[in-house]
DNA sequence: TGACTATACCTGTCTATACAGCTTATCCTT
DNA sequence: AAGGATAAGCTGTATAGACAGGTATAGTCA
């Protein structure tokens, strides 16, 4: 068979995300069964090998539970809890108590540069929606958020009002969140952030660096610097 | 070509396994090229698709870093190190493949100050067991480790040779380790951190607070310093 | 010399086919 | 009715061949 109408994403992905959105949706709960490799390849019309890549890599990423001789089942999605949560920060700041406000210092949409071109798997000067955020604790400035988004994935981007809800709030509703990473470091700020933080000269940041993926693709990246003098994280655990 | 010999492990994972011990053993340094798709078709004589999923997998696992049209290389598995993991930093070194030195800068008895009287919940000026210790990957300082510890759960840790062992390794024999947490902060170091891990002036660390319990008391409280520029802790997970 | 082109090599993807081993249900025999 | 063979359906692995597109280099032309 050649090659189908539409090679701007590869086959597998294809199968991948169409599989994500009806567990997202909820049409397929936990546990139940998923198309078999056979099913797919004369639903999508793609090899068994390319079915066998969606389903062996939804696998590995936990989402299913595959079993030789029976078939592929949605996997219990609580079975492994990460003590490492990814929460909106105005969910975090008002759980302590305090009141959480935001200030949108851009909203546009931006040509991607090399590099996030490559991390996006998208051609370079594609079109990628870009906002830049202040996040107060208590009228203070806690967090700048400056993320990258994946038009694609969520269309309506630059449209929402993100003084009433955080980016993060809407894409976990637009896009089923699949994984995240967090990268952690410890960096002087650039003048920009230094003011938009209303921080004291030689003052470092804690940078996160938190990227998540959706349907195998990075639905968004986004740096979240704050002041090391009004920020830590912790986490208590057992080894 | 007929399935060979040994079917008693996948021919891919034979391959995957392959790539990881010359690695692993130091053969193939970080950024040296690995054998592309068709070495590996010649030399173990498997098809290019088993070649492919080996190379790829290590990929997806942020072992190599592959380039359309140049090859496969190792990938720089640079400092990081997972937020919520307690492992000792000469073993996180060794797993890279580098080398670990550790630096005696003090161990001696101290009397406890209020704040860490407190934390251990002793009596002000009792005795606590004091080390600080750098810690060098390939020379380079990465690590200034600055331990307090609770006499009853180690006597003899002011005899140890921290330079062949380390105080968290000896730690987790001589008591065993029950709970943990981690703080993280950034921050400017003091000049006696700055010069210890020759950092430059106006370079941040990033400070790991660690305190670990056995038998319901802490028993230990370690302020760990990272070069803000060398090092970084990442974590990936589901929510 | 500088710009363009052809070429070789590399990864990324996909197809069509095959065989093995596991599980379940069915049918047939005892 | 109990037991065993059989077939169907599933995953896991592997092969050979194909095309597309990126990248580096050598060679050619102006």
């Amino acid at each position: 068979m050649s090659p189908s109408a539409s090679p701007l994403q590869p086959l597998y992905l294809k199968v991948k995300r169409h599989i994500l959105e009806n567990i997202g949706s909820g049409k397929w709960a936990t546990s139940a069964r998923v198309p078999s490799e056979n099913d797919i390849v004369k639903s999508f019309g793609v090899s068994r090998m390319t079915a066998n890549r969606a389903l062996r890599e939804l696998r590995d990423e936990g989402v299913l539970v595959r079993i030789a001789g029976v078939g592929s089942f949605v996997a219990d999605s609580h079975a492994r809890a990460h003590p490492l949560e990814i929460r909106s920060i105005a969910e975090e700041i008002r759980a302590r108590g305090h009141v959480h406000r935001a200030e949108i210092v851009s909203l546009e949409r931006v040509r991607a540069v090399a590099e996030l071109a490559k991390d996006f798997r998208i051609a370079p000067r594609s079109e990628l929606y870009c906002s830049v955020i202040v996040h107060f604790e208590n009228d203070r400035p806690l967090q700048l958020e400056d993320r990258y988004v994946l038009p694609k994935l969520a269309p309506d981007y630059l449209k929402m009002d993100f003084s009433r809800m955080t980016p993060h709030d809407y894409l976990t509703t637009a896009a089923p969140l699949q994984e995240a990473e967090h990268l952690l470091r410890a960096v002087m700020p650039d003048e920009r952030t230094r003011k938009l933080l209303t921080m004291k000269r030689d003052e470092p940041c804690l940078l996160v660096i938190r990227r998540t993926w959706t349907a195998g693709q990075i639905a968004s990246i986004a740096h979240l610097y704050y002041p090391g003098s009004r920020y830590e994280m912790s986490g208590r655990f057992r080894p």
